[in-house]
DNA sequence: TTCAAATGTCACACAACTGAGAAATTAGCC
DNA sequence: GGCTAATTTCTCAGTTGTGTGACATTTGAA
């Protein structure tokens, strides 16, 4: 059974995602599995985290191209990436953690770079085009606007993971806040 | 002297902050001290995170209410607010972490969770008190608010950490994002 | 039912982290 | 300079996390 191997990733996202350094027993714990199974499907810890920096790399990659190719209008773009965001929910955020590391280097030989580079790229672009075309303020830099978007994802995910907020008012709430905050 | 012992608390807290199963050598390391005499101020683990805590709720309580007295108009109040937790930096993000995370139980013979839930409830009755105003959006609840707001501190502490966003800008963009994006 | 693959249980060796004692070293102060 | 307190260095035992092997148990499909 292949799903056992997915669940594993699963429930390492979502330790690993507020404490690096769990033990993994915890993340076997998560997955309902035996730690000395997690070892049979991986090596040891670092192969774990690699497999899960490629899977998020996958998911997360495919929902946001699929929302940047949703519309032709930047703006419609804009709010179909954030709830392609919301959609990949803890990954998303782990995404920006694992490169926003302090051991982490970025370098052309890593997959993820790659595509955590192209990402962003496109984002900053879609930001800028949007400037460009005065539809969102130019108070703020583009910079901020990506940290800002990323901030908002993570205040879903929190608000949500502690039960606050009803569920269906997530995303309309996190785009009312996104896109007024970005001067829309 | 004294000061090692906040050295170490400062350090703590930002280590611990993301990741709470670090080993004690690297708060040590981030202290510029050796675990000896960390084990010297701090019985164990679980001391130096209760000691951490309660530094964090003297802290960020004194700078909070402070922003609140500072002003008799709720919005300027608000935007006190912002500064101040954007002031306490690590600090506030580690308060909401502590009083977020799954283990954590609220009970009222806890001095930080009273002390949390006390602001907790000053906060929303401020966003109320502007939302019957009229002066910002009812589209979204205080609750979202509340967790918009720790969001965009988040934001800028990271954005910070990053060195992506010029430090003069940082208050200026998060309060501006903050308050477009709860409709004032 | 039967067989094979997947998973669990138990046991082990090893590495890392933890907490503490004792002596050597350093820093501030008179 | 010498004294005192803080800190470091070195040490060591106890605990916890890690990775693996051997074998039992469960599961699912033929």
């Amino acid at each position: 059974m292949q799903e056992t191997r997915q669940k594993i990733i699963d429930a390492a996202i979502l330790i690993f995602n507020d404490d690096q350094s769990a033990p993994l027993e915890k993340v076997a714990e998560k997955a309902a599995v035996t730690r000395r199974t997690l070892h049979r499907y991986f090596k040891d810890r670092h192969e774990l985290l690699t497999v899960c920096s490629k899977d998020i790399r996958k998911r997360c990659s495919e929902a946001m191209a699929a929302a940047l190719d949703s519309s032709d209008r930047p703006l419609t773009q804009l709010e179909q990436l954030l709830y392609a965001a919301l959609d990949c929910g803890a990954k998303y955020a782990f995404f920006h953690k694992l490169h926003g590391s302090e051991g982490h280097q970025h370098h052309g030989g890593n997959d993820d770079c790659t595509a955590y580079d192209t990402m962003h790229q496109r984002f900053l672009r879609l930001i800028m085009q949007l400037q460009d075309a005065g539809m969102i303020t130019r108070h703020v830099t583009p910079s901020w606007i990506h940290a800002f978007f990323t901030g908002v994802v993570n205040t879903a995910l929190k608000a949500d993971a502690m039960g606050e907020v009803a569920k269906q008012s997530q995303k309309q709430f996190a785009w009312f806040s996104f896109s007024k905050g970005i001067g829309v």
